[in-house]
DNA sequence: ACCGTTTCCGAAACCGTTTCCGAAAACCGA
DNA sequence: TCGGTTTTCGGAAACGGTTTCGGAAACGGT
C-alpha cells in the first residue's frame, strides 16, 4: 500500500531524481544502460509514476471533458465508449457529464469541467441555443473544443456533424416513392438544430414532389417514445392519421408505432413509419423499423482526433467534418416490394 | 487565460498563502472578516483553486473509478448517470470504464484506474470469475471497493445486489399460475452469477409445482437479442417450442419474441414471454413485455454511499445490501386475465 | 497591570514530478 | 596530448496548493 516514489528509486540506485525521471520520459538525454537499469529496478520496486504530480508539474490535466445531452438512447452510449477508448489509448482520461436535455445543467457541466482544468472538451449540445455564446467565447479564447452532432454547420468552430438534410430528404422521398400520399413529420424539438435540418430535408422532398399543403404537416414532439405516443393519441382523437410518418428518431417512431398498432392500424399497409439515428431496437419490433444509420463510431473517433490535434497544436485550423449515413429500408415503410426503394 | 494562483491573491492582500488557503478550507482558524475579504477579492481576481495541486498535496485524487461490463443496455447507463451525479455533488470525479463483457479488458480497466490513483472503485463485474481473486486481494489490502450487481452474496466484500432468486421465482411462478405447462428458461451465461441465481429461482418454482423433467429446460444464451433469436431458430428447427419462456433479460426476451412472431407464433396465446431487468423498450413492443424491474437508481446511489463511507472511514464494516424489485405483468405473459397474476 | 487562553496568522516543509542550467565525463580529430 | 564537442547526469527551482508549528495579537478575568 505504501507508495514508492521516484525518490526511492533514485536513492536505491544512487542517481538523481532527474535521471530517473528521464528514464521514464524518453525525450531527454540519458545513457541507454542506465535507462534500462532504472526501468528494471523501478519495476522491481513496484514504482508507478504518480500521474497527479505529473499533471501538476506539466500544467496539464490529461483529462478530456465530454458533455452529452442524454444517456438513454444508445447513440450517446456508443459515442462515449469510442471516446473513452480513444483517449485512454493516448494517455488521457475522460470526464463524462450528461445534461439530461437541460441547458442549465449543461452550462454547469461545462463550467465544472473547465474548473477541473480539462485539456479539451467534446460537446454534444443539448436542446436549445442559450449556451452557444458561452461556448463560442471559450472557443475563441483558445480553449480546445470540438462540437459533435447537434450543431449547425455555420457555427465557427471545429465540429463533427451528420448530413441530416440529405438523409432525411432520402428517407422522405422513399416514402413518396412507396406511394404514400399523406406524410407527416414528427420533428423533435423546434429549438434543436438536428430537428431543423431534418425538417428541411423533409420539406425539400415534399416540395420537390409537389405535395399539397393538406398532405403534409410538421408536428413538434420531443425525442422520447412517450412523446411519439402522445402525438398519435392526439391525431387519432382528431381523426387526422396520415398514411406515413417520418420521425426525428427511432424512439419517437417506436412510440408512434406502438400506439398505432394498439389502435388497430396495420403497418405498413395503413400507415408507414421511418425512424432516424438507427438503434438496435429497430430490428426487434414488428414490423422492423426503417431508419437512417449514422456512422457513430467514426464520428466519435474523428471528434477525438480533431480535439487531440488541437490540444497538441493550438493554432491548428478549424475543421468541419460532415458525415454521411446509410438508409436501412425495412418492412415498416415498404408496402410494395416491387417498387425500387429509392 | 492566465491562471491566477493562490500566491497572486496572497500578494494582493498582503497576507500569506496559508491564510488564503485557510479561507478556502473552513477547517482552520481564520477570522471571519479576513476570510470574507479573501473570498471576495479572490472571486474578483477570478481565482479558482487548482484541483490538481490540491490532489497532490492531499495525496488524494478525488477520483472514483467505475467499471461496468457493458454500455448497450440502458441498465448501466442509468447506473452511471446516478453515480456521476452523486459523486460530483460530493466533490469527486468519476472515471468510467467499460469492459465489453471481456475479462481481460476488465482487468486492464481496474489496473488503469488503480494506477491513476482513484480513491475508490465501484465494480459491476463482467462475465466470468477469473478476476475475482485479484479484486478480493485489492479489497483485503484495504482498497475501497464496492461491488454492484453481478456478484454473489457470499463474496466477502461490500456489495449492492439484487435478489435474483426471489424475483425469478416470482416470474416463473406467474407463468405457472397462468397455466403454461412447458416453460423454458433462456439463461444468459453459465459463468455469470446473476444467471445462476435466476436459474435457481426458476428451478425452485418449477420444482415447487412438480413440473416433470420434459417440461422444463435451461438454455444458455448470452445477453443479447441476437442470441435470443438464434436459440428460437434452433428450437423451431427441432420442433421444440414450449409454451412459455422466462428470459434472463429483456434483450434476450425481445429477440425471442421477434423470432417467434416472425414464425407465426401468437404471443401470449401460443407462447408466453417474461423478461428481467426491465428496459424502457418493454412497453414499446407488441405485445408489451412482462418484466422484473430493478431499483436501479437506488442501487447505484447506495453503492456510492457505501463507497464514500469507506473512503472517509477506512475501517467501516463490510456491507451487503440486497435490493428487491417489482414484477410488472404485461400482455406477453397473460393468457387469461381472470386468473390472479401471482 | 499582569498572566493565561484563545484566536489568528506567517514561515516553511511537503506532495511527486518535470525541466532548466551547468558541469563532469567521454569522445573525437588533429 | 590537447582543445572542442557531445553525452550524460546532478542540483535545484518550479508547479499550486495543504498543513504543521510556533509566535504575535487579542482577550478576559483577577
Amino acid at each position: 500500500m505504501i507508495h514508492v516514489t521516484i525518490k526511492d528509486v533514485a536513492k536505491r540506485l544512487n542517481v538523481s531524481v532527474s535521471t530517473v525521471s528521464r528514464a521514464f520520459n524518453d525525450k531527454y538525454d540519458i545513457k541507454k544502460d542506465t535507462k534500462e537499469l532504472i526501468l528494471k529496478t523501478a519495476k522491481e520496486m513496484g514504482y508507478h509514476p504518480n500521474p497527479i504530480a505529473k499533471k501538476l508539474s506539466q500544467n496539464k490535466s490529461f483529462n478530456i471533458g465530454v458533455v452529452i445531452p442524454e444517456f438513454m438512447n444508445s447513440y450517446y452510449s456508443e459515442i462515449v465508449i469510442v471516446l473513452q477508448e480513444f483517449f485512454i489509448s493516448k494517455g488521457y482520461q475522460v470526464l463524462l457529464m450528461q445534461s439530461d436535455e437541460n441547458e442549465e445543467q449543461e452550462l454547469k457541466n461545462v463550467k465544472t469541467l473547465i474548473n477541473n482544468m480539462v485539456d479539451g472538451l467534446i460537446i454534444a449540445p443539448t436542446v436549445g441555443y442559450r449556451n452557444r455564446p458561452y461556448f463560442i467565447e471559450k472557443y475563441n479564447e483558445g480553449y480546445p473544443i470540438v462540437f459533435l452532432n447537434r450543431i449547425d454547420e455555420t457555427l465557427p468552430a471545429s465540429k463533427v456533424i451528420f448530413n441530416n438534410v440529405k438523409w432525411s430528404f432520402f428517407a422522405t422521398e422513399h416514402l413518396i416513392r412507396q406511394k404514400y400520399k399523406k406524410i407527416y413529420h414528427l420533428s423533435g424539438y423546434n429549438n434543436l438544430c438536428v430537428s431543423s435540418e431534418r425538417i428541411e430535408g423533409y420539406k425539400k422532398a415534399m416540395n420537390k414532389h409537389k405535395f399539397p399543403k393538406e398532405n403534409y404537416k410538421i408536428i413538434e414532439t420531443g425525442l422520447l417514445a412517450e412523446e411519439g405516443m402522445e402525438v398519435i393519441e392526439d391525431l387519432i382523437f382528431h381523426h387526422d392519421i396520415p398514411d406515413a410518418f417520418f420521425c426525428v428518431n427511432d424512439m419517437v417512431a417506436l412510440g408512434a408505432m406502438k400506439k398505432l398498432k394498439d389502435n388497430g392500424f396495420k403497418i405498413p399497409d395503413d400507415v408507414a413509419l421511418v425512424g432516424f439515428t438507427e438503434t438496435r431496437i429497430a430490428k426487434l419490433v414488428t414490423p422492423e423499423l426503417s431508419s437512417v444509420r449514422q456512422p457513430t463510431h467514426d464520428m466519435a473517433k474523428k471528434a477525438g482526433e480533431i480535439l487531440l490535434n488541437r490540444i497538441n497544436n493550438p493554432d491548428s485550423e478549424t475543421e468541419t467534418i460532415v458525415f454521411n449515413g446509410e438508409f436501412n429500408i425495412r418492412k415498416s415503410s415498404v408496402r410494395d416490394f416491387s417498387i425500387p426503394p429509392i
